[in-house]
DNA sequence: ATTACTAAAAGACGAGTAA
DNA sequence: TTTACTCGTCTTTTAGTAA
């Protein structure tokens, strides 16, 4: 049986060329490498020969050893693991939570043309004058928190008839094929169990919502 | 201090979308998973917690469990590993060995011209009437097996004034920046310990090589 | 310098148990 | 059912030694 730590010592050989040619090691090299000591190292080694995951050549001074066709597809296979975490999905974030009803301040800013503007030009869609409030389900705060670490588009606050209107930030979004962005005002603390979406339709009617549906939101990183 | 179990524990998180969002796993699902007891799956759990690897919530059947972004760049990094191994010079195998001088059946052979048009046609030059005969390391001899795996390209033999000249295998290659093919006689027992290059021009004299010379020969898997 | 053995020490594992 | 503790066992590791 294959340990993991096989599998990283023969990953290792296999970094240093093990797949193209021998490679010469000392059980104290690859030890130093491993973190482990010389003795472990060649245990190893002997472990990674008799399961034929490498041939081995002994010299006085070292060892030659290199990966076999069996070694090779054994990484493969771990290579490929790795190939479907990082693939495709990776770049992509799921939050699930409930519809609910806002204070309706989201229809009355998206009303507003400095803001609609914006919208436009940054999100490539006219905000539709309204906008979805969901609450998380408690499993997708910690997604919502990791979203604090990626970029966001900036929406620039302005001063119309005396008054200041706040900057905001928004981050592109899809809620089925719908195009929409997450809308966080930019001063204001907002509870984080709540996301606002800004969409080119009314999403309620669109997609026949009401308070309490489930609904998920992707976020592409 | 991070050990391979615990990548290995981490990795399938990620592969069940621990990048995206939690994952509802319990003690015993993971350990059944990992071949492991789920007392050992749990205390793996603690310790990626305990090392910032993952998020985690409790819940009474089971705890979710989200990789933090310090997790997901450790998987980053084994992912590259593999990257560099499996990403470029993994379909290249090199041997090496000193230039001998052959029984000069080679030039004879070469200069027939029913084999020239072959390796003309398959290897897509007309080569020097002459081959450069190589006696390889033995470090390189497992090497040298290892290119029985992979497919050679077939030179028919022909029949001419009453005499049966056999068939041959040959292999593109490159010595240096010259394209070459290792050519194997079809039927007769070959010594594996030697090597004949057939190159489209003598790479004695281009290459200014004399017996004892070492010499790489490089072979695209 | 090597490799690889033996034997003592360390650490990991899983059964049992409580919450 | 869970998680996560304690504790006895067993595996793994490393120091020491020989070749």
């Amino acid at each position: 049986m294959i340990v993991p730590e096989e599998i990283q010592c023969l990953k290792l050989i296999a970094r240093m060329g093990g797949c193209q040619g021998p490679v010469r090691v000392s059980s104290q090299s690859l030890g130093s490498a491993l973190g482990i000591s010389p003795q472990t190292a060649s245990r190893r080694l002997q472990s990674l020969e008799k399961q034929r995951l490498v041939e081995r050549a002994l010299t006085p001074e070292g060892q030659d050893i290199m990966v076999t066709p069996e070694g090779e597809s054994l990484l493969r296979r771990e290579y490929e693991d790795y190939c479907r975490i990082f693939g495709e999905n990776h770049h992509r974030y799921t939050l699930r939570g409930k519809v609910i009803t806002g204070l309706g301040e989201g229809r009355y800013y998206m009303s507003l043309e400095p803001y609609r503007v914006q919208f436009e030009r940054l999100l490539g869609f006219s905000p539709f004058p309204g906008t979805l409030n969901i609450r998380l389900d408690s499993r997708s705060l910690p997604v919502r928190k990791r979203l604090e670490g990626i970029e966001w588009i900036r929406i620039d606050g302005f001063v119309a008839d005396q008054r200041t209107f706040g900057s905001a930030r928004c981050l592109p979004c899809r809620i089925g094929d719908v195009r929409c962005g997450i809308v966080v005002p930019g001063r204001t603390h907002y509870p984080e169990d709540i996301v606002e979406i800004v969409a080119p339709v009314g999403l309620r009617e669109a997609l026949g919502l009401r308070d309490g549906d489930e609904l998920a939101v992707e976020v592409e990183k």
